[in-house]
DNA sequence: CCTCAGCATTGAATCGTTTTAACCACCGAG
DNA sequence: CTCGGTGGTTAAAACGATTCAATGCTGAGG
């Protein structure tokens, strides 16, 4: 139960705390063998360096905070992973929260990390929160947009270019000669969806005899997306479309099932093509696989710290706005 | 810039520091109108509490820390969703790490966790690590084990019963008529690949006539698992199993990919059924939805929680093991 | 022999919060 | 009029690590 401190080593090892601070921290400036003394002692006595009491010395911790939308989805938890490999090359942890689309819960976390002075934050808003990063700021607490760009590019952001995504799957779809697509996705506040939507719609543009239906959903889960997929079932079979255009993966999947699931009406990618977004994992695990808009998930957030670090390391460094290309993944859904 | 502490509240509110940590702490201990004066300071200053001298005073941080086998993995996920529900409710937040199946990550996050003197630890451990927690809990640290029991009951453990899932899928398979069952999964070194092994022996004991084929994989992945179905698939028909016991949703999305992908050698279920385990999401979103074994996965996060919890408050309270039992979850891929 | 440079080490101050013991003013009971 | 509360407030002492100015020591140069 007795917690060991620096006092307790340097009684042991015979010297100062600040000697044994400095063995920790700046072995150089310390003789060889009082570093061996004192490493002799810090293991005889199990003594674990207090975090609180450093952060509370410098002022920050040794933490990023990363707030996303939706934990369960996977895309999510991929640039969780690629962060934290980064953070980890830099000695930094990552504290992981999930707003799961819900403004109380994000303000909470930033709340949080706020009271954690947290080293930074990298963030895949939902509510407009621009003013109140821009108060974290100024209480020294940088941010990095995530998968979202800065409107008044204030903060640095990195994010995959969600309209040449959106037109990269339409356009897809329209040279498989389909011409009755449905955008299924929601909810529409949402940044990515209204970007997906619009490259869709500016893939139309080319295309005056085709024609583009939005079905909106209130979450981009899989339960929305098989609910979709049954109503679309459910209408007579010359007003269904011959391709959709799923906002993420997690709708994708949902579509497909629903579409295969009553007795085969419906054959992918014959009567229906679908193009996804994201291409996680399970997208190509899918027994028709999927076609799916890839985004570089991991080095999003491995970008998104790298960008943070060096801000805070230099602090006169503008913000940038990093924007990825997305690509194009074509599977059985919409092909051989 | 300028980071506002207690000292600033408490010159602009014309009281002492102590004050205004009463107010914040133990309000009814302080006049209503100091109260209201406190308050006002607080909002007009912007002032936030710095958890790092909160936690440095009172020795341990408002944090527990979780580290599971793979952040993959939507089972996984699920259980840190729970935690994190939990915790919030009595006001803590979780630190989710990731162990990848790797001795040395493991290792660190229970450094790091040591390092901030967090709560608890909840833990779902690789290696062998009882020594490492006894030493953590010498330190005034506890740690409750997730999906796994602890071999001498040092420890509480909440989990579910494995060996019991290992004989429901089995059971099933064998129900159906089949006989030559094959289990996939790894590596044999993990307690729960061990149990549903273990269990799916037990199952077989009563139908002599029946075959158990064991397949180990070098992990229980997407990939391996569409490894280990090309395999199946490149056998000679006679010689494949007529069912297979997947050991997580994992492998049977990958098995299932293989298995019906090269130009449909294999139906599923007719020439071969599949039962998966832990019935993540994507199970049943999959084409020919996926038979599995269900465990009640958020809830062992909260549950773990929950005992961490009364275990800090009262030091005297024995470790407890929770078991759950599993559940079959009958879908396509082993039946109409 | 003295001084100065350079290295190793020390001691004290600091970070921001919480808690504890002491204190004060006031009131009612004796 | 005094004594014992009582409710409200304060000042000071922690918590544990880091840093910085000061100090002691050694050996080289004058």
């Amino acid at each position: 139960m007795a917690t060991v401190s620096v006092k307790d080593v340097a009684r042991r090892a015979g010297v100062s705390v600040g000697t044994v601070s400095n063995v920790m921290n700046h072995p150089h400036k310390v003789a060889l063998d009082t570093v061996e003394r004192v490493q002799a002692a810090i293991n005889e006595l199990g003594f674990i360096r207090n975090d609180a009491a450093r952060q509370l010395r410098d002022g920050r911790s040794k933490t990023i905070g990363l707030v996303v939308l939706d934990v369960r989805n996977p895309f999510f938890t991929e640039i969780a992973r690629g962060a934290e490999d980064r953070a980890a090359e830099a000695g930094l942890a990552v504290t992981l929260g999930n707003s799961d689309e819900n403004t109380q819960r994000e303000s909470t976390y930033l709340d949080l990390f706020e009271q954690q002075r947290v080293h930074g934050i990298l963030i895949s808003p939902y509510a407009d929160i621009t003013p109140r990063l821009r108060a974290l700021r100024e209480h020294g607490i940088r941010s990095v947009l995530v998968d979202r760009t800065s409107p008044d590019a204030t903060f640095s952001s990195v994010s995959v270019d969600d309209v040449a995504g959106g037109a990269l799957a339409v356009t897809h779809l329209l040279a498989l000669g389909r011409s009755r697509i449905a955008f299924v996705g929601g909810p529409l506040a949402i940044r990515q969806m209204i970007d997906r939507l619009a490259g869709a719609r500016q893939a139309m543009a080319e295309h005056p005899n085709a024609a583009l239906e939005v079905i909106e959903i209130a979450a981009s889960t899989v339960l929305e997306g098989r609910r979709a997929g049954a109503a679309i079932v459910d209408r007579p079979a010359h007003s269904r479309p011959d391709a959709i255009f799923a906002a993420n993966d997690l709708v994708s999947m949902g579509l497909l099932q629903a579409l295969m699931m009553q007795g085969l009406p419906v054959r992918v990618p014959d009567d229906i093509a679908i193009v996804g977004y994201d291409d996680i994992d399970f997208a190509a695990a899918a027994v028709v696989p999927l076609s799916s808009i890839r985004q570089p998930s991991a080095l999003i957030g491995s970008t998104a710290v790298k960008i943070l670090l060096e801000e805070a390391a230099d602090a006169s460094i503008p913000p940038r706005q990093i924007e990825f290309q997305p690509e194009l993944v074509v599977r059985d859904s919409t092909g051989r």
